[in-house]
DNA sequence: ACTACGATTAAA
DNA sequence: TTAATCGTAGTC
């Protein structure tokens, strides 16, 4: 099942946290593309030093953050790299949840395409696990670019996050956000969170 | 117009 | 540890 509005219109903090375990599905070229969210991070705009609409700051790139629950916010990034967000929380408030790393469940020669340009099976081990365990590396496997900021991801079938059929517990670790060192006290917020023990995480 | 920088990655 | 690489935003 697709998840709702509802969902997303909460704390970024909470959404982080459920959206692990979660089923990114993305549809392109008749393709069909599925990965398990092992790894979010939080940011909110209110009291977060680290979040681009830290202060009430409003630019046309992180406009999408003050958009609805439920819409992409994608930005571009040290001039090569994309990262993708989900807003969460009403309009008007700035928050989104980072994804940071996926398990590839469905559509992994499409993956390896897209990153590596060869088939799955020529990859080395390293390049295996290297697929979608980053930000911006599951950006390039799924082909998710700032085209696709503003995507409604409730409203749209090719594009949007799923429930996971499996039933499986998971262990979820709260730590430091990443690459937010100018952050001042932000830094430590522990608004990162991660599945245990899961290779594709980016860094445990 | 000019400049500095970044929620990253890959290679060394 | 560092280079790569450029859109974005702030400054001049």
């Amino acid at each position: 099942m697709k998840l709702s509005r509802e969902f997303f219109e909460r704390s970024a903090l909470i959404v982080a946290k459920e959206i692990i375990g979660k089923v990114l599905v993305r549809k392109v070229n008749g393709k069909i593309l599925k990965g398990k969210i092992v790894e979010s991070e939080a940011y909110i705009g209110d009291i977060d030093k680290a979040c681009h609409a830290y202060g009430g700051r409003r630019t046309p790139r992180i406009e999408p953050l003050y958009g609805k629950s439920g819409i992409a916010y994608v930005y571009f990034i040290y001039g090569m790299y994309h990262c993708f967000n989900i807003i969460t929380e009403k309009e008007g408030k700035a928050e989104g949840v980072l994804i940071r790393a996926i398990e590839p469940i469905q559509g992994i020669e499409e993956m390896s395409q897209n990153r590596y340009k060869d088939k799955y099976e020529n990859l080395n081990n390293y390049k295996r696990k290297n697929l979608t365990n980053g930000p911006s590396k599951l950006a390039i496997a799924f082909g998710i670019t700032k085209e696709d900021s503003w995507n409604d991801m409730i409203e749209n079938e090719k594009f949007y996050i799923e429930d996971n059929n499996e039933n499986e517990q998971i262990y979820i670790i709260e730590d430091k956000r990443i690459g937010i060192d100018y952050a001042e006290e932000a830094k430590d917020f522990l608004w990162r969170f991660y599945e245990k023990n899961n290779p594709y995480v980016s860094k445990s």
